[in-house]
DNA sequence: GGCTAAATATCGAGT
DNA sequence: ACTCGATGTTTAGCC
């Protein structure tokens, strides 16, 4: 172990060992990591309680900790960024502790055996770029309008109604205020809903002088969802992310 | 390394060497961790870009890839369950690769440098026992109905409308029909809209000769959730999981 | 801080 | 395989 070394690693350490190594870790902003046999306490909005078995854990310098089992790609347990790790060897078992306030939240991690104990320093200073977003859907209607109808002329994005942001406010070949609800994917019964409220708090603030139009722009509507947006005369045309 | 060991750790292994540790647990059904700088590309129902940094990559067993930063509870990517995993070395550098068909996704992990490498064997029969839940909120209302309002009586739980399922159907003390919609936590517009779908869809269906009611039973809602079931003349009552 | 909506949401049950 | 709704959702943006 020299200083310059980025990873510090342990195989069967002890429990006074692995907590030396997991301390320093946490005291020096590394990400570290454990790997063996363990039992898992959870309690704070939801309580839970895991059995012993082999599991991989994480703790990140910003607070987070994840506790992932051979399966799913979820962690079984996890505590959010924000939290303090604490580490401690009770009864020659090591003891990892996660915890925080507001809400108050406690993550308690017993190993009964330390396969592997590990220290990591992090040095990641890019973004991830990411597209095919509902963002993008946005941009690429914004640029041509009449992708969902000849003679739409978006007028505002996000604007605002007494239900919150309309995607695209625009305006119709024949003049008509329309309301655009957009979706990157396949949409189901809430996002009609969420039309409806937004073509009601429209037509309430425009006095229904002129009739306001709403369509859902997705991919793709389940049955319930057609359903109701004929119900509500609610319109839908099918468009994807570029 | 012994045939019992569960554990095999390289730290700053050539590529070659790394190659030959992850293929070998990704064999056997390992749990395989890489740390690294490497960079990270993913096709697939959307796209996305992550130029080289440090990151820590898990390959599970049963085809869930995830690749963590230093921060955040979540994966900067991942890949879910189901997946097939390769690795390969091209060029001097080691390329980890998890694909799946429907939907055709594809992560690909290209090391400039492999600070650590580890295979786990997992044994973990222990299922994860939770409470606090909206399962346990519909127990508690089925044991002691008059939490919710005297001379309340459950009929069913989960009875099929043509909205979906009701989570709980009941009558009340003057024989009206009742619909419990239940959420463990504080809720918005979403839940008053599906309430008001799965009324609706009742009334339809028993021709409306008697009254449907519907209550929203959560621990509070959000202001606009409360105006919008005054104005579809919807019921809250706040009620918490055990 | 509260509220609202997006996400490569994930996950599980039912069809 | 698709649909639908729950989640200790998490995360980000706005008021």
């Amino acid at each position: 172990m020299t200083a310059e070394s980025a990873v510090e690693t342990l195989s069967y350490p002890a429990p006074d060992t692995a907590c030396d190594l997991v301390q320093r870790g946490i005291d020096r902003g590394a990400m570290v990591t454990l790997f063996g046999r363990c039992a898992v306490e959870y309690e704070g909005r939801a309580e839970s309680s895991l059995a012993p078995g082999d599991r991989h854990v994480t703790l990140k310098p910003d607070g987070a900790a994840l506790v992932h089992t051979d399966e799913g790609q979820q962690p079984v347990n996890w505590q959010p960024p924000g939290c303090e790790h604490t580490v401690a060897v009770s009864d020659g078992t090591l003891l990892v502790r996660s915890t925080r306030e507001t809400p108050a939240e406690r993550l308690a991690i017993t190993f009964e055996r330390v396969a592997h104990a590990a220290a990591f320093d992090v040095s990641d200073p890019e973004d991830l770029a990411l597209t095919g977003t509902e963002a993008d859907l946005k941009e690429r209607i914004l640029d041509t309008p009449a992708l969902v109808e000849d003679g739409l002329t978006p007028l505002a994005t996000e604007r605002e109604t007494p239900a919150g942001a309309v995607d695209i406010y625009a305006e119709d070949a024949a003049g008509r205020t329309v309301v655009l609800e957009l979706k990157r994917r396949r949409v189901g019964p809430d996002a009609v809903g969420q039309l409806d409220r937004y073509v009601e708090a429209l037509a309430r603030e425009l006095h229904a002088e002129t009739e306001v139009r709403g369509i859902l722009v997705a991919p793709s509507v389940t049955d319930r969802a057609r359903q109701l947006l004929a119900e509500k005369g609610l319109e839908f045309v099918s468009l994807e992310p570029p």
